[in-house]
RNA sequence: GGAGAGGUGGCCGAGCCCGGUUUAAGGCGCACGCCUGGAACGCGUGUAAACUCGAAAGGGUUUCGGGGGUUCGAAUCCCCCCCUCUCCGCCA
């Protein structure tokens, strides 16, 4: 959420960085409207309350002919009173309901564009190797030859988009998980947490995913529980209405999850294989940070995920993104990419996100610099490290061999029991 | 799911029956000052957040789990909801 004194006291910058990201600016001022209305209000508001509880003090000392003769008064009073505090609480929602709805400003760094067409490759780490011998198969084809992929089993019980790991398949990517995890909380300072799965509105609102996005996530309608889409929803609002002490932060968090999806929005596309399904395990990294660190934060960020990337010895480019392509949440992003031999594209596996104070308002996540300072919103950070379909993927079709078996990345053995190659059982 | 007990400031805890005398007692913690060679003890002072008016100094309002109601006036009375604890039931 946009700071409203923001707004107020430079509308025209925030109009300017709004339509960097492609938002019309014009409802601001009609926002600036409803809360001028509702600061005078306050004010008016404030006046008459404090003047009724001076008086209903007086008027309990008072005899009981002067309290029957102002009770009318008094009522009256009352009664302006709580009219006036409807008009109040209706002023501030509308004021909140259009603030929720208003994605968040660039950092002033990041590219201007519109669309993905203008994001910045900014390095490729790693060439795509050559196949000499043998034209390399997308991973669906590896996956059902091997045994280790099950199409046609998850489409029955669940639909499409689904689909099984079976054997060594489910084993490589608990390997994957196990590995990484390891990685983020021995190598990379991040605390392991394992969160609820499901959330409330609130906790969906604070990391921005509501209202806009509601149409993306499962949801129980009976309970307010959402299925969350990643688990940079429940660790960025771990601390939610908190206010941390100045000495805990930074706070590096991360956490293997399934993240649920109901992926209207692409109804149609990549609808072959595993890189798109309603639901998928991620390992997430989430960090609250001290605001004059995020920038810097990111860049740290964005290299522990590609850390993965380089101990894989898969070849990895990394994006920036472009004012027009940041989403909803992120003042600054960066993905990255792995490359993917078999369908030979380059694959998404994280995305980081610098969300600024963003998420920070809207769930009040803060901390206090010093003793007695007012309390300052932290910046929030996350960035996947990585997703396991896609790098699932990259690995199964970067690590083929003619013969259709698949070598284990030496990183990964320890973590299957010493295993080096996937062969057809 | 059922029954009971609870939810009060950073923490503990009184106030609720019986509405106004509370500026939410008292304690702990924390900060500062005095005391001390230095400390502990002791003494004193202070100790939330949001909104709002104001150039500032400073002022006003709101917040006793959340929402609604009664009332001139609600932490206190009434209704609904959420959460915690104890017991019971059911269940992986």
């Amino acid at each position: 959420m946009l700071d409203i004194k923001l707004i107020r006291e430079n509308p025209g910058l925030v109009k300017a960085e709004l339509a960097k990201v492609g938002v019309e600016g014009d409802e601001l001022d009609r926002v600036l409207e409803t809360d001028a209305r509702r600061r005078k209000l306050q004010f008016e508001l404030d006046e008459l309350r404090s003047h009724r509880a001076r008086e209903s003090k007086e008027l309990g000392k008072a005899s009981p002919e002067v309290r029957d003769h102002k009770r009318a008064e008094m009522r009256a009073l009352g009664d302006r009173i709580t009219a006036g505090e409807r008009d109040l609480t209706e002023l501030e929602s509308q004021s909140e309901n259009f603030l929720l709805t208003l994605p968040n400003l660039p950092r002033p760094h990041v590219p201007v564009g519109k669309s993905d067409a203008d994001n910045k490759i900014v390095r490729t780490v790693g060439a795509p190797q050559e196949f000499t011998s043998f034209k390399p198969l997308p991973h669906w084809e590896l996956g059902e030859r091997l045994g280790i992929i099950d199409f046609d089993r998850g489409v029955k019980i669940a639909g499409t988009r689904f689909h099984f790991l079976i054997g060594a398949g489910a084993r490589l990517e608990r390997a994957l998980i196990a590995w990484m995890l390891d990685i983020k909380t021995q190598e990379q300072g991040y605390l392991e947490v394992a969160p609820p799965l499901m959330v409330n509105t609130a906790a969906v609102t604070g990391s921005a995913h509501l209202p806009k996005f509601a149409d993306t996530m499962y949801r129980d309608f009976e309970e307010d529980f959402y299925f969350i889409p990643t688990a940079e929803v429940p660790l960025t609002n771990m601390y939610a209405h908190e206010i941390i002490d100045a000495a805990r932060l930074p706070i590096y968090l991360a956490a293997y999850t399934p993240c649920f999806r109901r992926e209207k929005m692409s109804a149609g596309r990549d609808v072959r294989g595993i890189k798109r399904g309603h639901q998928f395990d991620k390992v997430e990294m989430v960090k609250l940070v001290h605001p004059e660190q995020s920038d810097e934060e990111l860049e740290n960020l964005v290299e522990d995920a590609c850390e993965i990337c380089r101990r894989l010895e898969i070849p990895y480019r990394v994006i920036q993104m472009c004012t027009g392509d940041l989403g909803f949440a992120a003042a600054s992003k960066y993905d990255v990419e792995m490359w993917a031999p078999g369908c030979a594209e380059w694959l998404e596996v994280s995305s980081c996100s610098n969300c600024w104070d963003f998420q920070a308002r809207r769930a009040q996540i803060r901390f206090r610099a010093e003793k007695g300072g007012k309390p300052e919103f932290v910046h929030t950070l996350n960035g996947s490290g990585l997703g396991m379909p896609r790098t699932l993927i990259s690995l199964l079709e970067t690590y083929q061999n003619e013969d259709g078996s698949i070598t284990i990345p030496p990183v990964l053995r320890p973590y299957m029991g010493g295993m080096d190659r996937i062969s057809k059982a």
